[in-house]
DNA sequence: ATGAATGTTTGAAACGTTTACATTGGCGGA
DNA sequence: TCCGCCAATGTAAACGTTTCAAACATTCAT
């Protein structure tokens, strides 16, 4: 049972040795053109193919980087890791992926995976990048990696991110110019995601700065699709909340959803917001308003800049990208709705 | 500038010998306790993380699958992956996720990428499972491999599926058992996706069977978003379609924005159905309706039959799984429409 | 002819593991 | 006392690459 051909097979069959094999594969260049079609008959002949981690193992960088992203079902966050994905294949890298499933305690675990397969950096989306041990961990050894999604408060730690805060901040503040007094915020879990706290804060100086009381809050665990029972108390409830301002897209289409099956028209009863911009919140009805951030082109400039930093040329620092506001039809003016009960 | 500890070190740390490490962090079992105790020691002292490269470069196996799907960016393989990744997980293995962006011509590239990386199996999902050369090229270098979502011809090939025929012929079914005579279908390309064909054939068989005559068809590209030129001329034009049977959940989800773009309600005008059951499409309004297949499950399952093959426990064998229809509310009665003009 | 300069090619030592096989030392039984 | 045995550990040879230093071959000026 003849294994797989390797170099020193090439190298036999071609009369040459296993260095001239190993320059013809990684600098055709410096060998005369002869020679390189000698070799390169010789391997087609034997269908040879380079075993990658004989490379990474002699090798000081492995061509790898390690992404973790909270999960998949989350539109964002596939479609950021197909940006990532976008880029690293035009750049030859390859990605290993892994999720967390918005579980803190997952992260070490994963990222430790991946710092066995010694991958060259590292593209993350933590639960909470402020005072992480996974940050600390990765400061310590001096592994190059970008944070995507997350905001942290330190300056030397390289970030992609919008500015949650203020996405939160406008669409509240929407809202309020549309005649809207009483506005509950949609969350995810702060614990699961700092995402989520950032733009409740942002949310609440939106309606401190409108001269509104008490925001609403209520919080939903992530990969909850489901928000009827969530919502029960704010939608059926003697409060009358006439906006939801949602931390995500994924929330605020849930929303939309629960409004529906308590009889409450959007945007006639209740308007709805979300943050994110993924591209079915443009093709549901209503329309959904968004705070849109340029999600793919964040995971592509993550593998970017991450790129920069293994390579030295560039320094941590956070780039905080502009986001917009989609013109939604899901926030609509304010309009007295009775109150409602099922 | 001390590179990363090694198993040499650890053993030089401990007074022990590489060998009694590497049984430390093997079969610690084989190893006396107060052994294991020192070496451990050590490598918490060190922070050593072992060199995975170097283990896989060793053994005959890597531990590591490889998955490529045509792109994450829709919710049914972004969904699979997780199912992979959860599976994946449980059994500590590595995945190594590609995407071909639904073109042919990124496969071979993709999965040659993937065996050089000497990935133990793969889990794929391809434009055309039916005479493909990376099926091929597979099956002659015996390498394990599941397809999912294919549903190929060959019976000797392993693959996990729904019946596609069968869903889009439900689909069609419903929307003929509730009066529609006029029918089309809205296909992705078939040249990126045999699934896409094969529910057109189920499509046309479920016309056929009724008595219907010659079914209109739209194919759209993959990732168009915006179907509202393509739908144009059945939307507009002097056909007058009142069923729309769309290949995939993405879109029927365009298709049912297309539709309110003309002025077409939903399903008072134009009953629109999808097949996959992405979660989103239970949440929008119109609920759609659509053949709904398992998954998340699925892409468990494919892991799972995946290291069957591996451990040759199992041998390649098609599974077909079972799909079935949501309680939708995108498909209604048959309501003749007038001729809209936009 | 000689030697330098140039252009090709090679030998061999890593890289960090695993593991078959060898070695050690302690102990019980003859 | 000696032998053999067993458990515990050690030695060293892979695995498939890359790459440095050295060898060899060729050309050309002297």
């Amino acid at each position: 049972m003849p294994s797989k051909p390797t170099m020193r097979d090439v190298a036999r069959k071609s009369g040459l040795s296993i260095a001239t094999v190993s320059r013809v594969i990684n600098s055709p260049d410096d060998v005369p053109a002869p020679t390189v079609e000698i070799v390169n008959a010789a391997m087609r002949h034997l269908n040879y193919r380079p075993n990658i981690n004989g490379r990474r193992l002699k090798m000081r960088h492995t061509r790898t980087v390690g992404v973790l992203v909270p999960t998949l079902a989350n539109p964002v966050f596939a479609t950021s890791v197909q940006g990532i994905e976008q880029e690293a294949h035009a750049e030859g890298l390859t990605v290993l992926l892994t999720s967390s499933n918005y579980d803190p305690d997952r992260e070490m675990g994963a990222v430790s995976a991946l710092l066995n397969n010694r991958v060259d950096g590292l593209i993350l989306t933590l639960a909470n990048a402020d005072s992480n041990p996974v940050v600390d961990l990765l400061l310590a050894e001096k592994i190059p990696f970008v944070l995507l999604f997350n905001q942290p408060y330190r300056a030397d730690i390289a970030a992609i991110s919008v500015d949650n805060a203020q996405s939160a901040y406008d669409i509240a503040d929407v809202m309020i110019k549309r005649g809207h007094r009483s506005l509950a915020m949609v969350a995810g879990r702060f614990e699961s995601s700092d995402r989520s706290r950032q733009r409740y804060d942002g949310f609440c100086r939106a309606l401190v700065d409108a001269g509104i009381e008490t925001p609403h809050l209520v919080q939903v665990g992530f990969g909850e699709t489901d928000l009827i029972e969530p919502l029960r108390d704010l939608l059926c409830g003697p409060a009358v909340v006439t906006g939801l301002v949602c931390s995500t897209d994924m929330l605020a289409i849930a929303a939309i959803n629960a409004c529906r099956a308590y009889g409450l028209s959007v945007p006639g009863d209740v308007s709805v917001g979300g943050i994110d911009g993924i591209s079915v919140g443009g093709l549901i009805t209503p329309k959904l308003c968004s705070a849109v951030q340029p999600t793919q082109e964040m995971g592509r400039q993550a593998l970017a800049f991450l790129r920069g930093l293994i390579t030295g040329q560039s320094n941590p620092e956070s780039l905080l990208l502009p986001h917009h506001l989609s013109d939604g039809e899901s926030i609509g003016p304010f309009r007295r709705r009775s109150s409602t009960r099922i």
